[in-house]
RNA sequence: GGGACCGUGGGGUAGCUUGGUUUAUCCUCGUAGCUUUGGGAGCUAUGGACCUGAGUUCAAAUCUCGGCGGUCCCA
């Protein structure tokens, strides 16, 4: 089902599992349920609590941008004034000055930075924030990973050197990568954007891309090198040790949200339905209390053991919970198998007997049995838990690599994954190449061109969502 | 940017071609009860829908046009 038919698979299971009710009448917005939410919520944290780590300081910044300050970059501004919210009116009565729905945040941030900046001992200057931000697009959306608003943590930073500010871009990298991998056991590959795909306003741009199972890349998150441009006109200047000034060098970065979780469920995700890694399941272990009408006083003591094993299970930091409801087991082991439960446990008259549990794990399906003085063992089988879909992910995503040295065999890999492939740096032959796919990446190795033959560098094509 | 298709109870659908036979089909789901529970139980009762506006017509879920919303394909 997944395999044959991805994208009715994929809608099936954002609505079963509660992640979202994208029913909202609104197109490209959603709304987000506990499942979805409570996810999300995980790996915002996770990756606040890394960048603060690193030195970024928390901030919020408001929703509405005035139009003189969104449009001072010229560059930036020409690559989003097709997809700018604005609020035009308050009231019946037209505003003076019309205010922007953000489409990021830049330019917001830096009208701040230049009164925030004045020595190079307010450098560097790191701050991040996770909010929602607007883009009208015009580009068919899709649930998660193409709307018009969209969840995301923006990081933003000042430095006194392009030295720094690339340090900066290494250290955004690996802090996105342990999000990523160890966090959300996901694999990715860092693409430079060609010229014409960066960021509006952007010297570089560096972006993390993953492969969904229909073959299409999905970029998850970006890091930019703003250079000096917009700290230029931003006047964000600092006085350097030897009295002079200088403007200051910049980056920004940040991974969505959505993605990332549409991501996660579509690459763990099987036919059963979701596959969460523990770190993020809203719920760990779901206990399974096996009852029978027959042998009431029994029954009484299942449960019983059923609440101490959560009792003990809570006690360990495990988010824990007992599903006593009236369905037969098996269903229960359907249901919360969807919702993607990391480990089930069942507890019936046997396991009692011998105070055992019976376990399954989701990601593998195989039970086994654990003493109730083991439960402290729990997060061990956690992480191999993690590992494995961490593992099966980087398989998955190993497998959908390909070389070509010709646009025809570019071609017949098209859909199949992330094709390696050659590119002389001529617009035209760009062209011939972006008419089947995108050009992710265009990197330094030296391989001949295909489209004309001729010498090139190397670049990485795939279909893309 | 171009094209195709679609909108029927909470979810999935039949009916639409050829307007009337419908009290709108089936599955799922909700509620109540009895019975059951180691991999989706059964029975009984009951609840719930034709996206929106205009038009054609004696008559519209069905035909036409617009709006809103959605899916897919191509660039």
């Amino acid at each position: 089902m997944k395999k044959q038919n991805f994208s009715e698979w994929y809608h099936q299971i954002l609505e079963d599992a509660e992640i979202i009710d994208m029913r909202y009448p609104i197109k490209g917005m959603l709304v987000y349920r506990k499942w979805g939410l409570f996810i999300i919520r995980q790996m915002q944290r996770h990756l606040e609590k890394l960048l603060e780590e690193s030195g970024h300081e928390p901030c919020l910044f408001p929703v509405l941008i005035p139009d003189d300050i969104l449009g001072k970059e010229t560059e930036h501004i020409a690559g989003f004034e097709e997809q700018v919210f604005w609020v035009t009116h308050a009231g019946v009565n037209p505003l003076e000055r019309r205010l922007a729905l953000r489409p990021t945040s830049e330019t917001s941030i830096y009208e701040m930075f230049s009164l925030w900046i004045r020595s190079h001992s307010d450098l560097p200057l790191k701050v991040h924030q996770s909010v929602a931000v607007y883009r009208y697009e015009t580009k068919h959306t899709r649930p998660l990973i193409r709307g018009r608003e969209f969840l995301w943590n923006e990081g933003h930073s000042a430095h006194t050197s392009l030295k720094d500010a690339k340090e900066n871009i290494e250290e955004i990298k690996k802090i996105y990568g342990d999000l990523i991998r160890e966090f959300l056991c996901l694999s990715f590959r860092i693409n430079k954007r060609p010229e014409w795909d960066r960021f509006p306003g952007a010297v570089d741009t560096f972006a993390f891309d993953t492969l969904m199972p229909d073959g299409k890349t999905l970029q998850i998150a970006t890091v930019h090198n703003l250079g000096q441009n917009f700290s230029k006109v931003f006047d964000i200047e600092f006085e350097t040790e030897d009295g002079k000034k200088e403007h200051a060098w910049q980056t920004s970065y940040g991974p969505s949200f959505g993605r990332l979780l549409a991501a996660l469920i579509s690459i763990h995700g099987d036919d059963k339905g979701l596959v969460l890694p523990p770190k993020v399941a809203p719920i760990q272990v779901i206990i399974i209390p096996i009852l029978f009408k027959k042998t009431e006083k029994e029954n009484k003591d299942i449960l019983d053991y059923a609440k101490e094993i959560e009792n003990k299970l809570r006690s360990l930091d495990i988010r824990a919970q007992t599903d006593s409801g009236e369905e037969h087991p098996g269903a229960k082991y359907y249901h919360w198998e969807m919702k993607g439960v990391p480990l089930r446990m069942e507890v019936g008259p046997r396991d009692l007997k011998s105070r055992v549990i019976t376990i399954a794990r989701r990601d593998t399906g195989k039970r086994s049995e654990i003493k109730f003085d083991d439960l402290g063992e729990i997060e061990k089988i956690f992480s191999e838990i993690s590992d494995n879909l961490r593992k099966k992910a980087e398989k998955k995503f190993r497998e959908g690599f390909f070389k070509a040295k010709t646009l025809e065999e570019i071609k017949d890999h098209l859909g199949e994954g992330i094709i390696t492939s050659g590119w002389c740096g001529k617009k035209d032959c760009a062209e011939k190449i972006e008419d089947v796919a995108s050009i992710l990446s265009v990197g330094d190795s030296s391989v001949r061109c295909s489209v004309c033959g001729s010498s090139g560098k190397e670049i990485r094509v795939a279909k893309s969502y």
